[in-house]
DNA sequence: TCATTTTCTGTGATCGTGCACAGCTCCCCT
DNA sequence: AGGGGAGCTGTGCACGATCACAGAAAATGA
């Protein structure tokens, strides 16, 4: 550590490293960098003098000279809470920060709630503070994607966006085709009055799934009847809700897929406190095998999604961008999980 | 923009902006910093060019400059989910936010789960990322604050930290004194065998109001019972768990003190599936005041933290730390809210 | 009118790195 | 012996901003 005249700390800089080392700054910085072109000698005296001025690098100057920060910003434009109190979100996001670790690039988890809040991590992000964005998914109307992308930010976001206006990278899961192998599941299982409760139809997810539900309805000849269609907001008190519309609305419904675990657990909830059984009166198939489609009974019968597979393909392609590759789109499989619940 | 011989975008410089509006960068720097000393035409020569050329600070070449960063961290140490489980996380952090954007600052969160996590994390900030860091951070053995401290890196400590080794600022709420009063008015009700659902004694808030409720024992002259005190770890499975416990240590229990509303959930669950009535047969006290307290039937007695005030003061002391001030702790009242459950 | 302050402007120097370049030594190969 | 490459080292410049300073222009005072 050095003093300056005023009495505070002042880091000791690549150049008092060199100085206590007895070596040039350029040595250093090599020896920083990977260590080749580095002599023995010249570099056990640098690490025992970093080790001695405990130096630090200034990634302010690093990022300057170099143009990079190597660092990436997990981006969330929705109240928190919503990703919070989802476990999936959990997964998604350690899932990032451990392929981001591999290649030692620390995640800044940033909420933008307010537009104010956008404005100011907008701002931030373009500023050059980190390398690029993990985007998670984001209402139709959302700006931010767009902002990101013209100001040349490397993105990724999850889930397939609505507009198909820009071309950005995302990573989805086969919401349509996972929507009809599940529905198939229901129908093989006997039930022919199924019902639906629907994502936010403005969000990823949302319109693929209610396609796919669709979809098989028509293969099976059954007709499409709006009284069993309820649009929730994949939370679980909107999935009560939802059932009870249901409920009401269409009484002889003998099964129910919906969109979302968190929004399951509400219907199964609502489903029992009506007095039906669960799957004998009423199957019910869930989207997502969140970890909490175990915690209740009976287990959830759900489409997994590869958590794991989409946030390494997302760091995979937020990589490789910032490498200078194109943007691209890929969407991974879902699987059918069958438990207790059809 | 700009063009390079590559093809790539350049991202203007503030070179580019003072060039297009035909003045110096210096009047371009001063634009940017406030405006004073530029005269209006000039002002708006320099606001038009830098529509025209879309133009962002680099944050790197400013903080390199002025040793400054204008960001700062919120750092949690523990798993995720124990943090974005707890409603009152979110009050907080949505508070630090909300402080901060007042001047314009936003604010990284950060996870740090394994120790690679943490160096990665501490290497990042020590590297001058963000001029501060408000920490979230728990177990009295975690070696994080100090690390920091001794950095020179300014630090708000969320909790009372139970090592007095280095002095960091901390902001806590009165957990000892806001035992005591739970504790008396679960008393004033007439109960005399008071149980305890503590947090984990390794935590800020875990001893102290332990301790708060001792004190108000040996005040009414009641003997102090081990059989009556479990330790819990601040989740709502661990206050589950504590309850059976206690249900079988000390079945003739009338009324029980659990360090967090959390907690308390589980603990009023289990009290009621073992076929008591709260508060008739058992009392429950809870500490937070939480949103989830007002969620259950019945709503739950408790201790309200003033994390209104506590985001504030921790916002308000970090940058003040910036600002070149001394550390210091400080300690909030809390205040009994009375509901329910007893 | 001139002196003096106030407002405004441009020009280096600087922050701490990485990188291109040139120069040095040493070794190997013909 | 001479040429060529590899290994290693130091030096200057660039990155893009802020800031101190000096000087010009305008406003103010006597």
């Amino acid at each position: 550590m050095t003093t300056s005249a005023n009495g505070r700390r002042r880091p000791p800089t690549i150049h008092d490293v060199a100085r206590e080392a007895g070596v040039s700054r350029g040595t250093v910085s090599r020896f920083l960098n990977g260590g080749h072109y580095v002599s023995p000698a010249a570099g056990r005296a640098v690490e025992s003098a970093i080790r001695k001025t405990g130096y630090v690098v200034n990634r302010h100057a690093r990022s300057l000279s170099t143009g990079r920060s190597d660092s990436v910003a997990f981006l969330l434009t929705e109240p928190q809470e919503k990703f919070f109190e989802d476990p999936n979100f959990n997964v998604l996001l350690r899932g990032c920060t451990e392929r981001l670790a591999q290649h030692d690039i620390p995640l800044l988890l940033m909420l933008a709630e307010s537009d104010d809040d956008r404005r100011r991590l907008t701002r931030y992000i373009t500023s050059g503070h980190v390398d690029g964005v993990l985007l998670l998914s984001n209402h139709s109307g959302d700006p931010v994607a767009a902002e990101l992308h013209d100001a040349g930010i490397p993105l990724v976001v999850c889930g397939k966006p609505i507009g198909r206006g820009t071309k950005v990278s995302y990573v989805a899961a086969a919401d349509r085709e996972g929507a009809q192998e599940m529905v198939r599941h229901l129908l093989a299982g006997g039930r022919r009055r199924v019902g639906m409760v629907t994502g936010p139809l403005d969000m990823p997810g949302g319109p693929d799934r209610l396609a796919g539900y669709r979809d098989v309805l028509a293969e099976a000849g059954l007709p499409y009847d709006p009284a069993l269609v309820v649009e929730g907001d994949f939370r679980r008190s909107g999935g009560e809700r939802a059932a009870r519309r249901l409920l009401s609305q269409a009484p002889d419904m003998d099964a129910v897929f919906v969109a979302s675990d968190l929004m399951a657990l509400g219907v199964v909830n609502v489903l029992q406190q009506s007095g039906r059984s669960v799957p004998d009166d009423i199957a019910v198939g869930g989207f997502d095998d969140s970890p909490a489609a175990t915690a209740i009974a009976p287990a959830l019968t759900t489409m997994r999604q590869p958590f794991d597979r989409i946030s390494t393909e997302m760091v995979r392609m937020l990589l490789a961008q910032i490498a200078g590759e194109d943007p691209a789109g890929i969407i991974l499989p879902t699987e059918l999980v069958v438990r207790d619940s059809a």
